[in-house]
DNA sequence: CGCGCTGTTGAAACTTGTCAAAGTTTGTGG
DNA sequence: CCACAAACTTTGACAAGTTTCAACAGCGCG
């Protein structure tokens, strides 16, 4: 590649890195800034990382430097104990944050992993706290989506402790149906991008009890399932599913 | 009370409510801050409650305004859904923090109950921010509590999701264990503050299962369990049990 | 002293996990 | 571009763990 095509190609890469430029700006940290307050945001946002499905974004136990925006594509955060299990304990999407475990103890506590091609912003913590310390919104917004983060968890320590298995499928194919509608995308037909043993795992779930619950969504036409399409057919069956009482 | 004496008792709760008196800065938000910081510390704390044994701190629904420290005491924070299912979401002690949930959306999701006579210390949240931007130490140090809060709901949902009925048990009574040493009490032996029931709901299991791996592990004579007064016997056990491989 | 709440224990029912086999898709190298 | 291997998924039969239902014991309180 020539010289100055290099050049031309960098200067569109940090165009195409600002926050002032993204798309996602309504999804993500840069909610409610100002113009020039977004500026400074963008300085923020040093590097941008693509990834490979399959490749590691962080591993547990790494030094924790950045919390990063996905930009694109599609992440699993999973939990190892010494005794060899493991649970997935989330999936992320396109504008959603991921490494905030890592601030207590400056160290990672978990893996995040590509489940398809992805491109990440990263956001140097340091920098975003200090950055927070000079723009209220900033700050309010990320101290609401750590938040958010925490009940976000505890509506799946509700899913884990209180729910029967085609419930919690259930459950788990509403929240990601509604999070790809806020994203623009059909909320009756997608892609799953992780397997059902993934699936289980984030659900507490073997992957057999996953895979007859898809069949038994599908008996009952709630759900038109090949491979890992999903159509929805029935939404209603589904929520109404979901809040049935036990017993 | 004569006029003089009840001002001298209102300047004497003035000074036992100041963090900077406080014999819980070592878990608490003043860790690591300046005298001077403190100082600014003692200004923000601005009220302190007492709750009776059952008392509401708040309840899911609430608008939020303050977090809340505990001062003396213990509670559970509870979610409930509409079908009528409900989950403990976590129990807190001496130095703790409640009401974090609430940042997100500024209203509170969960309700905060004593489960003993308590005292809280009230944080005015927008106070607690603007001091943030002031204070780099607090602001890192709050960054840290609410980071320390996502891994430790990892956590339950590991066990939630990967342990079963036993190994839950000893993992929650091996918890507690830490943290009433962490607090120079007895970490063998101590009295729950909360029944078997709610012991079930967190962990996700009904009492009489609770009640059984009890009693279990006193036949195995990892426990001796009289009531609500808990001795342990034999802390290996308990983690060796806990961390025991599934099958 | 008895009532109510909490906790314990037993037996049966139910849900999910385990093991095994076979079908399907994806990826790789020839 | 095909063939084969590897990974993933589905399904069945059986086992294990937990819940459900029921009865009863113990403690604290009025």
């Amino acid at each position: 590649m020539p010289k100055d095509a290099a050049t031309a190609r960098l200067a569109f890469e940090i165009v195409k890195t600002a926050c002032s430029n993204c798309n996602l700006r309504e999804l993500c940290l840069p909610i409610g800034l100002a113009p020039e307050e977004l500026k400074k945001l963008d300085e923020l946002v040093s590097t941008r990382r693509r990834l490979k499905r399959g490749d590691y974004l962080y591993r547990a136990g790494q030094v924790f430097e950045s919390i990063y925006a996905v930009r694109s594509g599609f992440f699993k955060t999973d939990v190892l104990i010494e005794d060899g299990r493991d649970q997935v304990t989330g999936f992320q999407m396109t504008g959603e944050l991921l490494g905030l475990d890592g601030i207590s103890s400056e160290i990672h506590t978990c893996n995040a992993i590509a489940l398809e091609d992805s491109e990440v912003c990263a956001i140097p913590f340091s920098h975003l706290e200090g950055l927070s310390r000079q723009i209220h919104t900033l700050q309010h917004h990320f101290h609401k989506v750590m938040s958010r983060e925490i009940v976000r968890d505890h509506g799946v320590m509700m899913l884990l402790g209180t729910m029967r298995a085609e419930e919690r499928l259930a459950a788990f194919l509403l929240n990601l149906s509604q999070r790809f509608k806020a994203r623009g995308y059909s909320p009756a037909e997608f892609n799953l991008r992780m397997s059902r043993d993934e699936i289980g795992s984030y659900l507490g779930l073997k992957l057999e009890t996953v895979s007859r619950a898809f069949s038994h969504f599908q008996e009952e036409k709630l759900l038109a399932v090949h491979q890992r399409k999903i159509r929805i057919l029935n939404t209603e069956g589904l929520k109404k599913l979901m809040t049935h009482q036990r017993g």
